[in-house]
DNA sequence: GTATGTTTCAAACAAGTGTTTTACTGTGCC
DNA sequence: GGCACAGTAAAACACTTGTTTGAAACATAC
């Protein structure tokens, strides 16, 4: 059986889909195995519960994500200090988001929504878990920021970076609907690549402020 | 007895708190009629359904802040177009949300959280009501834009002002964790105000980029 | 004070949830 | 063939959910 047809990765498409959809307690195990057409009772002995089921489709994604992002922020940090331009740095993060997308349909968007809502989960133990594992990529674009401007404060550079990181996911994780109505209103259709770049002249300018 | 101690002002106060705290499937009426310290059959008395709970308590923010950024709207659709700066337009609506956190406590973190999981809600009757309910004050916006900037196209002016919308809520909805971070970093402690002001010249710099 | 309409209360209801159990199926190994 | 084992299947479990019920308490009017 391939690897892409595993009672585990159908379980994980499935809850990745919906989860995004819906959120994470508005979806049960019965809509996923459902939609998967695997048995209700796979979930629990392929991944022990709900939760882990919930940080597994995280993983997946960030894994993927951040392996990407790591070799782009290996290669800037060799680079000095004059070519740490804005429109750069946000390149590192664009690059592996755009082949996200190729490799999946519409991944970004889901990967974004999903993001959104680990994000919402404040007192939730998901935020803490993705933060613990996987911020200290964003530690090191931080000082690859700092470095690039030097001329900013360290708070300046990281309620910025937040102002952006919100841009980004907000606009990609509501892109499927924005891109609609941007069609109906102005007769121009929009790729998930289109509206990423658009964006980057608006985070720059906001970054160099 | 006070409007401010009905049983009906006791349950919003409480589900606003536990929705932006929670999200909305998440919180069941046990905790909410908990917390109000009043009957669980009162929610149904008085509201009639969850659903509709849910929808009052936007009502009872969204009056309150339509209302003073209509107001803002209205003094600035007389001005001529080279008054209608990005600085001064984002005042409009940043002007309504410091007046919120005055009336009461943390109202703009509770306030902005309720608006990303309603942003969240992609399918949901939530999404819908609210722009229905509300839109015409953002299109409204829109134009002010659009004459202020004659330079930029109609549909870059609407991608630019979801960058804008998503920076805001993104930042203030996590404004309570982000400040808690950034005084343990920086020793340096910020009022909602202050992220608020700093994000200023972040958002006018991309919306004129 | 009695009658009327409104609000509160405890209890119960049906439906849906995540999880566990138990039996069954297939597959590879000796 | 027989055996151990990973995976699947259906059913049941204990629990929480939103909602409804009917009686009690309260307020207001005459």
């Amino acid at each position: 059986m391939s690897l892409h047809d595993t009672t585990q990765t159908k379980i994980l498409d499935a809850a990745e889909f919906l989860f995004a959809e819906r959120g994470f307690a508005e979806t049960s195990l019965r809509t996923i195995t459902g939609r998967a057409k695997v048995n209700l009772a796979s979930v629990n002995y392929h991944f022990g519960s709900k939760k882990s089921l919930i940080q597994a489709v995280f993983d997946r994604f960030l894994q993927e994500f951040t392996a990407q992002l790591s070799s782009h922020l290996d290669q800037l940090e060799r680079e000095p200090a004059e070519e740490l331009q804005a429109e750069t740095l946000l390149s590192a993060l664009i690059d592996p988001l755009l082949s996200l997308n190729t490799t999946r349909n519409n991944a970004v968007s889901i990967f974004m929504r999903l993001l959104g809502r680990a994000y919402a989960e404040t007192q939730g133990h998901l935020r803490r878990y993705v933060t613990e594992r996987y911020g200290h990529v964003l530690v090191r674009f931080t000082h690859l920021f700092q470095k690039g401007y030097p001329e900013l404060s360290n708070d300046q550079i990281f309620w910025r970076l937040h102002y952006m990181l919100g841009s980004l996911i907000f606009t990609l994780a509501g892109s499927d609907a924005l891109r609609q109505i941007s069609e109906a209103d102005f007769n121009r259709s929009l790729e998930v690549k289109d509206v990423i770049q658009e964006m980057v002249p608006f985070l720059a300018a906001g970054m160099k402020a």
